[in-house]
DNA sequence: TAATTTATGTCGTAG
DNA sequence: CTACGACGTAAATTA
């Protein structure tokens, strides 16, 4: 239990510090901005960053109910609760913290943030995949003009082996409708560009049913695959193309 | 500064009865499952709710370096660390968190999670507009409204004053290339059902300039549209057609 | 700065 | 349990 007075004073040393700061207590919340938003009086969890990064979370979920990021903070002692503001423009946007009763306060100066080392990125698998295109497909080639560039419009884009311009989207998850669409519309930027006809390959370790439906009437073709997970390298192995599901005719 | 053996202690305390449970220290981080990856040795915050999510938060960004839910949580004492374990099967994913230093540990018997009450969802301006779809154009009506509603393929299904389908799609923020070609996918799904021409509204509030040239290439129509969100009533207002912007002949 | 895409996306919901 | 779409998506990347 804090008074508000001791309550803020050490909340304002802590921010000013660009401590990692927490706050726990009997609290209500409104958020005003892109949408808005009550959360109901309860004990929550307010954790502000150094960066001013601040987030209200409950006691379930992975996400918080409320939060805000490049924001500015303010606390302030009002009749019966502290109030902890959070403002930002661009978009505007105000978060409200009411707490009627202070728990806790708990700060810590924290390391200097480093970068997680990740594993098994789309791009990862992406460069994997361009290092050796007859995993997919006999006589693929990289197209070496599009190597250069760091991403141009696609993953990867290719040239078969009777000269037909290959573009190609990787997804290191199911594909779902999105992924197609998204091909889609990538083989007929490239198809107007160049003004030859182009194959689209979308390669995935599995593909929804109705998206696969959906990629077979653009026309599309799909591989799957798998890859293991590996340090430094991960692996792309057991690449097979998958024939088209003829399930109707037009 | 505690003991790995009175750590253990209070944080299989905390677990067990499903408080909130901080953790601060000195620590290293592995993640396999999905992915993989490493969080270099440093003072990182490690909480666990009462659902068991987990996450791991350096002090900036929002979202924390790692994080996993629905797992089960161990804690077992090595040589030189202690080691928190996060476990799930499907997928099959694991986080250990290798403590070398252990300098805080807090826990909380937090409230049960109450609702967040959002207001300006997609969800509740669709409901708005389709009380009045007289807003986006003389005559429209909605049609088979419940089915709209509850099979959800579509945001709203309409029929304009010359007895024409009309889809509509409703985004609640600018819209992008997704929007445009889920709407097209619904329009078209739609047209194929009933085997008459449909027409696809998009009504957002702005529009990317790439998407709107997908949009119109579809024949689709674009209506931008202003809201005020307010408790309980979101208001709409300034709904109005976008001519298509002509900018080549084929 | 805006546009675009990824994400170990997470989360809710309908079937 | 899976499919599918929203999310105040956040965050990285590139033009
Ligand atoms: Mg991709
Ligand atoms: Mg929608």
């Amino acid at each position: 239990m804090f008074s508000f007075g001791q309550a803020r004073q050490r909340i304002e040393e802590a921010i000013k510090g660009k401590q990692m700061l927490l706050v726990v207590g009997n609290c209500y919340v409104e958020y005003w901005g892109r949408a808005a938003s009550k959360l109901p009086k309860g004990k929550r969890l307010l954790m502000i960053k150094g960066d001013s990064s601040s987030a209200i979370h409950q006691n379930r979920l992975l996400r918080p109910t409320n939060y805000m990021m490049n924001a500015r903070i303010s606390c302030e002692e009002q009749d019966n609760a502290l109030v902890l503001s959070a403002k930002k423009l661009k978009p505007k946007e105000s978060i409200k913290v009411f707490f009627y009763r202070v728990d806790d306060i708990q700060s810590y100066e924290m390391d200097s943030a480093a970068d997680l080392r990740l594993f098994g990125s789309e791009r990862e698998l992406s460069n994997e995949l361009m290092k050796d295109l007859s995993f997919l497909e006999e006589g693929l080639k990289p197209l070496k003009q599009e190597q250069a560039f760091r991403k141009g419009i696609a993953d990867l884009i290719a040239e078969d082996k009777d000269g037909n311009i290959v573009v190609i989207e990787v997804k290191r998850r199911k594909a779902d409708f999105s992924a197609v669409t998204q091909l889609q519309r990538y083989a007929k930027q490239v198809e107007k560009i160049n003004g030859v006809k182009t194959r689209g390959i979308l390669v995935a370790p599995e593909i929804m049913k109705n998206a696969r439906d959906l990629l077979e009437n653009y026309g599309l073709e799909y591989y799957s695959f798998d890859f293991e997970i590996g340090n430094p390298k991960t692996k792309i192995k057991g690449v097979q193309k998958k024939q088209p599901t003829i399930t109707e005719f037009m």
